[in-house]
DNA sequence: TACGAGTCAATAGG
DNA sequence: CCTATTGACTCGTA
């Protein structure tokens, strides 16, 4: 079985001492690569804090800002966003999303005029229920387009959204326009680069998500959109990294998609949008359709540090700067730290036996490597998240697979004995090592 | 308090 | 300049 699988690729073996007293104990000759021994407080990095002297947590060292909300990506927006969490939904969306689909040249014309895909193609479909898919009528669209500003339809939470093939998307439309992923993330998620790259890279079945459903259904709304307003929102809403640890889903309520009703914005641009010519590069100069969106042409650079005012379709609702403690000082960053080789081996290794090693192991684990016991918390937790395949079946990600595997990865509860047991799991961790 | 979820954001890799 | 990786922070739950 799978214990067996592991165990022969396994470079290192955990003795578990039953006892508490007698801490258990990694045995130095089975170190992976056999290189440096255990010393017990040794600082295998030279970065071991020394015992009793508990390093400043980033809280302590860098008062952060409290996260604007996604909404924090207006951080300095003039206009506070209070608007209700909708979009207006227009009708140029795609029949589908399946895979095949996502590599479908769409221009900026096109965006509204290829509707009618094979609406076979959902039948192609996993169980999992296709990605919403407004109407395809291309009056429609227009018409929408022209009562937007009515036309604002609230997106239900109940909506399921297929992340793998939404994320195929997205990944997809970004290359096709080159848009890069900071770019995207931050104006259209509000979320950060390396958020994105991870959720494009290993979306989570609808099923198992929770209040990250919303970043799901902001990338899914931006593709709803028409070409232009995809395009303005990527230009518009501008959201310079406020770094604010803790930009959490709590952050996330008023964030994009939602046109803001904020004073003075100008009324959304009417069905004359229509992307002049292939879409800028994001870093050129952009030029806005005549209209209301004024304010350009704005670089990438200039609009870093610039605050749009008449922001139309996505705002992201982030707090101003000055809102947020323009009194904080730029706190003295912790620098990250990074496992040396050795400290990876062997925690991969640990984990390999045991995805839940006791309070007093994950101690003991620490000293052995130097580490903050936190850290080795940390480590084995970011593991256990990161260990799991969501998506067992690439093909159809089904609500039920969806299920089996959810209860496949809650099933244990922390505990030295519960060790043995980790056979049950058929824990596809082999890309940890 | 311990965990898990969702992220941030530094930084490794290209 | 970009994307991928990943240690750690924040918040909600049990």
């Amino acid at each position: 079985m799978d214990e067996t699988r592991m165990r022969e690729r396994a470079p290192l073996t955990v003795i578990v001492a039953p006892s508490h007293a007698s801490p258990p104990r990694l045995s130095p000759d089975l170190l992976p690569d056999g290189d440096a021994a255990f010393h017990p407080l040794a600082a295998v990095n030279g970065r071991l804090t020394p015992p009793g002297l508990e390093p400043a947590s980033y809280a302590t060292l860098t008062p952060l800002l409290p996260l604007p909300p996604i909404s924090t990506v207006s951080d300095k927006f003039a206009y506070h966003a209070g608007g209700t969490f909708t979009v207006i939904q227009h009708q140029q969306s795609y029949a589908s999303l399946s895979p095949n689909a996502y590599n479908e040249p769409l221009s900026p014309q096109s965006a509204y005029s290829r509707r009618s895909v094979s609406p076979g193609s959902y039948e192609r479909r996993s169980p999992t229920p296709p990605l919403p898919s407004p109407g395809l009528d291309l009056n429609a669209a227009l018409l929408a387009r022209e009562e937007q500003a009515q036309q604002q339809v609230q997106v239900h939470d109940t909506e399921e959204i297929n992340t793998k093939e939404l994320a195929q998307r997205i990944s997809g439309e970004l290359k096709r326009y080159s848009i890069p992923q900071a770019i995207f993330a931050q104006r259209v998620l509000c979320r950060s680069q390396g958020t994105l790259s991870d959720l494009l890279r290993n979306p989570k079945p609808w099923s198992k998500l929770k209040s990250g459903r919303e970043t799901f259904r902001r990338m899914w709304k931006w593709l709803q959109e028409p070409e232009f307003q995809r395009m303005s929102a990527l230009r518009l809403a501008d959201t310079p990294q406020q770094t604010i640890k803790g930009d959490n889903v709590n952050n996330m309520q008023q964030s994009y998609c939602a046109p803001r009703d904020y004073p003075g914005a100008p009324p959304p641009p009417q069905g004359s949008g229509l992307y002049p010519g292939p879409p800028p590069h994001w870093d050129a100069p952009v030029y806005e359709p005549a209209g209301d969106m004024s304010c350009f042409p704005l670089s990438q650079r200039a609009i870093r540090n610039f605050v749009p005012i008449n922001v139309y379709f996505i705002i992201a609702g982030c707090k101003r700067k000055e809102d947020i403690a323009s009194d904080t000082m730029p706190s003295p960053k912790k620098p990250r730290l990074v496992f040396t080789d050795l400290q990876r081996r062997t925690l991969q290794a640990i984990f390999k036996e045991t995805k839940r090693p006791s309070k007093e192991m994950q101690v003991t684990i620490a000293r052995q490597l130097g580490l903050e016991p936190t850290t080795v918390g940390n480590f084995f937790m970011n593991a256990r998240r990161r260990s799991m395949d969501k998506w067992k079946d690439d093909d159809a990600p089904s609500t039920e697979l969806d299920q089996q595997c959810e209860s496949h990865d809650l099933d244990h509860v922390p505990s030295l004995d519960s060790a043995d047991s980790e056979e049950d799991h058929d824990d596809p961790d082999d890309h940890l090592l």
